[in-house]
DNA sequence: ACCAGCGGGACGACCCGTTCAT
DNA sequence: ATGAACGGGTCGTCCCGCTGGT
């Protein structure tokens, strides 16, 4: 791999939690120096403005998210073991890039600014919920949610109390919060079964 | 009253929804001009810092949302009514103050600075989870809902899928998740029931 | 008059020199600081930008220029005199904002660039020839002048003329070039006699 | 010829129209880039630094502004005919280098900065001066101009408003003032005869 | 008491000309 | 002949005190 190419991951990889906990706009070019170690016209050499950095990075981060929170439950056997492995990675298995879910950081963040780094956002809500959406079909077909569950209005549901638990438990320092989330989910989901 | 109060109050009235849509970090002094009609040392003459003013900006956009959400549960005969009247009234009644729900707003942009708001952010939050809390224990009390459960276990599961929910909504353009998870939640809330 | 108008003005006045000598790519905001004794926000409260301060500039040296080779024009009794007298002012009466004709500098700094600047360019330069044509038109009337000869045309050639000349002094350091210049268009003149 | 060399002349052929028509402050290395096909540091391996760059562009510039207005004029018969014949050329043989004399362009753009290319448009503008002052010699011996007639002095005025002209036709653009000019000279040439 | 106007010093993102290893 | 990296520069904005008038 060519040199260049390697500064550019390395930069990108140091500048994704400074931007996954800052923001968009709390990140200032003074943080990412000091966070990659490379000058101001180092990082613009590989990247054409702070916006398109924040991209690439936010691209990184939600890779790294969505492996591994999602990498581990393909093995499983069944839809409502993906389910309840979703739920379960979602706080257990913590991200390498600290600050929480990029989703929804940007959600907020960029909510009146930014429309790249929103859009990404939106593009990145939606794909989650489909993947949840595709689990809970998978358990209707082996019989173990009823099939007059709506999926994705389900699927939407067990995302955004995940997320809403996420920034709870950011907020205040107890894990109970996220472990709790946890159970009254799966305590739900039983409720669907036929 | 005063001449200076009705300053103070005319310019947290129109600082606090510049506040609440682009966050602390994301809001100027040149934004609250703007809003606000005053120069800058206008504002500075009553209040000691754009923190200050931000921190009673807060403080307004939350008693207004508490009230919003909260006030006219009071005179709801039974607890049950009064948890499912929340969970109504957190998505069909608007806050006057545009950008959703301070605490969670805050809880995001303000994560790792300004820990000024933080504080109002985690107080909120608690505040908010034992009001829901009260209102499960009623329910107990009345024999709707059942004594074994955890009712700060529950009332925090309530909110973080409300507020997840809000922004989810905020994100997608659909009012859908907003009702959704509603649904959802009063559904979940029936299998609690002795 | 208020402080602002004054700073206002001091800036201009020490900013005109700079841009004059410089060009509005060979300032710096640096070079305005110096020359001012403000800094970049005290002058940005008085200008929106650069440009705008350049224009200003501008403006301020234009009028000056105008002042410096028109003024006394106006008491002479002939045509013929204004026109000699413009001849003669052009050196010898010394701008006290150094840097040669503000019309000419812009006309070769600011030709790819800079669409406020030039406008005034060439807004100035025409006027110039429209000052001047008059003169001979008023001389033509006295008799001074042939009438068939082409009032614009010699106007534009005096001031051309006089322009390139301005340019070779400041460039060669010999004072001859502007006088001679001066000599042969007094000369040239008398031929246009009847 | 080697590669290298050839390569420092694609770069100076490319770079000489850039500078005349931006000036030497006013060129950035990335409009160089983008003009020579070349990255940076290709362009500082045949040239030392910017201004060595510019300064062997200049030359470039020159030679070919010489030719164009002087090459032709060698085989006319009578001095009086190259001296009318130059100022024939000065506007109706276009340089293949756009952006105008670059003489006087360096006149203005480099007044204050860059001694290197100043000393040039000096060097230059003597050059042209002399050459002219030989035209009106030679015409002085054939008898076509007066003797008493100071010939560096009129050679100058040529010049001056010649170059005047063309800027002014640069900037409003209407090629009616360089041909006025030429109008104007070659009439007034005549009345420089015995 | 109130607040408009003014000014400053630090910092915002971004681009400059240049060097060095490859 | 290139790609990588740098240090210092660009213009412009940040939040915040001070002065002075009403």
């Amino acid at each position: 791999m060519r040199k260049g190419e390697l500064a550019r991951l390395h930069i990108i990889e140091k500048a994704a939690p400074v931007f996954n906990q800052l923001g968009y706009g709390g990140t200032s070019l003074a943080h990412l120096t000091e966070a990659t170690g490379f000058e101001k016209s180092g990082i613009y050499r590989h990247f054409s403005s702070k916006e398109d950095l924040a991209c690439q990075a936010f691209d990184y981060t939600y890779q790294i998210a969505w492996n591994t929170k999602f990498a581990s439950l393909k093995d499983l056997s069944s839809g409502i073991a993906k389910v309840e492995g979703f739920i379960h990675n979602f706080f257990s298995i913590r991200s390498p890039v600290p600050g929480g879910c990029p989703i929804y950081n940007n959600a907020v963040f960029a909510r009146e600014s930014n429309p790249a780094l929103k859009k990404r956002s939106q593009k990145g809500y939606k794909c989650w919920v489909n993947a949840l959406k595709d689990f809970i079909d998978e358990a209707k077909a082996e019989g173990e949610i009823r099939a007059n569950i709506d999926s994705e209005k389900l699927a939407s549901f067990l995302l955004v109390s995940l997320e809403g638990s996420l920034i709870a438990n950011n907020l205040i320092q107890r894990v109970g919060i996220s472990n709790d989330t946890a159970d009254e989910l799966i305590d739900y989901l039983r409720t669907k079964r036929p």
